[in-house]
DNA sequence: CGTGGAGATGAGAGCGCTCTAATCCGGAGG
DNA sequence: CCTCCGGATTAGAGCGCTCTCATCTCCACG
């Protein structure tokens, strides 16, 4: 189990350990003769850099922490893929640490990886404190994917979510929609500026009076209920736009039980394009926001503070894009007409 | 960016490195006086322990990694959750290295991993090489989790597909059907023991006769194509076990754009209760594994090698459960009473 | 054949911590 | 008041590597 030292490769090459490290590290200055010998000892005595060492002694880890508040949220996969591929193009690994959903599991996990040095740090939907983030940032290249910073220190990336509200209003406006309600997400993250975009630009549009929000969590059932809610009113809605996809598949269900069909006599939209949207089961129409580009961005903006010494706070905002399906459909008035001749 | 060593605390709490370093770790024979010292001063300065430095001088890490093959695969997201409870409850912490569902990838992360010294390494869902493995089990302890093993140095956890297929073969033998198929897996992990199960508890049923697999590859469209393969047979079958709950969802689109009911004209049982299968929109009757339980086991099993010595190899084999849901029900003659009829 | 200089190699001082062995200290016991 | 003892504290030698200099090679050139 005692693994082999740069010491015994050195010796078993019979050259310095100065050269074995220059030949571990790819240096550019060795003969091919020496660096053929150290090689050779490196594969027969199954030598294993120690990066402990090396970054100990390095002052550099060459390392990026990524923390994800929650690894049960397929949302931040993508993300993760992004920021792995980019960090990879530029020399340097990743470390995933699990935020186990809660701000003290975020702020273990931000330490564990402080401890161990990385040289950046991605916050993937933090839910610790600013506080906490400038903290980290004294020790490392922060940026905070989908929150904001106040920070000097701290780079963002966001997606403009009123973007995204602005996209869900203007297609079902342009199919003939106006009733167009809202399923909010309480207080879950986002769910405030998705909520303050829908009404901005339902008034935009001159919908104000039909502006009309129904309480949910982001959660299937949450979306089940307000859908149920939504569907006792006079007149009825035309259309939901749902907080995020899983609400939105909840009011579907509520909405198929009444009998009613999607998106004939009320249309639905989502929100985050999750794997559920694009399965053929629901085919949610939705909005898709650039997750891998999230990472792919978050990861150069420490790249440049890291690598290119920029020391002032960068604030990216992505735009989301519309993903049309089968539950959005041009705003029909049978079922009105209907009510109206029994 | 630079940050407070410990010879800085030492200094500030007028006492020696060694001093700090038992406070650090939490000693007891350390006097009330001194810790306060120690730790007033750590506070002042903001200092954080150099986590390679200790790891260097001590040897030991009590870090163990956790390889998943996908992250995207949320199967992996309880497995990590079991897996970290029970290191953080044995004073490890774990760190989390994404194999981007290649091989490359994931002897990559083994490798990561290992140079970080970590103690153990948990392999979830791994498709490197057994080689790969035993490799890796010369520097750490090694489990993996969802394949076999044969070295003495590799433990193993597993789930019992044999039993999964019996309880889907028992659930629905016991509602009646006996025209049960099967859409398989294709290559996929899992999907030849889960077919073998099918085949073997059909014919112990007496039901050699009814043994009838359509090729899928655990997506929803291959369910989709698998099923629509299915409903032209003669007779058709009543029920379809599908290899895992996405492909699933698929067959059971096919059979509802068919105008069937499930499931009183059609029965369809799952595999894996993914959050897919919860949904209320779905309600899948399904096989669930014990995810949090399998991480729970892997971490105990590197705990025993690592703090009790264990120096043979365990497999540890758990059993899956049925859950009954929606989509699965008894078989009902009405559709083929129907086309007598006609 | 001597010389200069660029490229290749080596010596050695850390990096920040742990850990062993040695030292210190205060009070119980004589 | 001295001795002794055990808990509290410290000195100092590494852990395995990097990195700065110093040194050594070797060949083109005069």
């Amino acid at each position: 189990m005692t693994q082999p030292t740069m010491q015994q490769v050195a010796e078993a090459a019979g050259v310095s350990t100065a050269l074995v490290s220059l030949v571990m590290r790819g240096a550019p200055n060795v003969s091919d003769k020496r660096r053929a010998l150290v090689l050779k000892a490196v594969d027969e005595l199954g030598y294993r850099p120690n990066v402990l060492a090396r970054n100990l002694a390095s002052r550099r880890t060459h390392t990026l922490g990524v923390v994800v508040n929650d690894l049960h949220n397929s949302f931040f996969a993508e993300m993760v893929d992004g920021i792995q591929t980019t960090a990879a193009a530029n020399g340097y690994r990743i470390l995933i640490g699990n935020g186990q959903h809660s701000r003290r599991g975020e702020a273990d996990a931000i330490e564990t990886l402080l401890q161990l040095r990385v040289d950046g740090l991605v916050l993937a939907g933090a839910v610790v404190t600013e506080g906490e983030m400038e903290r980290a940032a004294k020790s490392a290249a922060v940026v905070a994917i989908g929150r904001t910073a106040s920070s000097l220190e701290i780079d963002t990336v966001n997606c403009d979510e009123s973007v995204g509200a602005r996209l869900v209003i203007d297609h079902l406006v342009s199919l003939g929609h106006r009733r167009i309600s809202h399923i909010d997400g309480g207080s879950g993250a986002g769910a405030a500026t998705r909520r303050q975009g829908y009404e901005a630009w339902m008034r935009e549009y001159g919908l104000g009076d039909c502006i009309n929000t129904a309480g949910g969590d982001f959660s299937e059932s949450g979306g089940y209920n307000a859908a149920d809610e939504l569907l006792t009113l006079h007149p009825r809605p035309t259309a939901i736009f749902a907080a995020n996809d899983l609400s939105a598949a909840g009011a579907l269900d509520r909405v198929e039980d009444a009998g009613l069909d999607v998106p004939s006599d009320l249309a639905i939209v989502g929100y985050d394009n999750t794997g559920l949207a694009a399965m053929h089961h629901l085919s949610l129409t939705t909005i898709n926001q650039p997750r891998g580009e999230f990472g792919r961005i978050a990861t150069e903006l420490i790249l440049q503070r890291l690598d290119d010494g920029r020391s002032t706070a960068v604030h990216h905002v992505v735009a989301p894009t519309l993903v049309v399906r089968r539950t959005s459909g041009p705003h029909v008035e049978a079922s009105r007409e209907g009510e109206v001749a029994s």
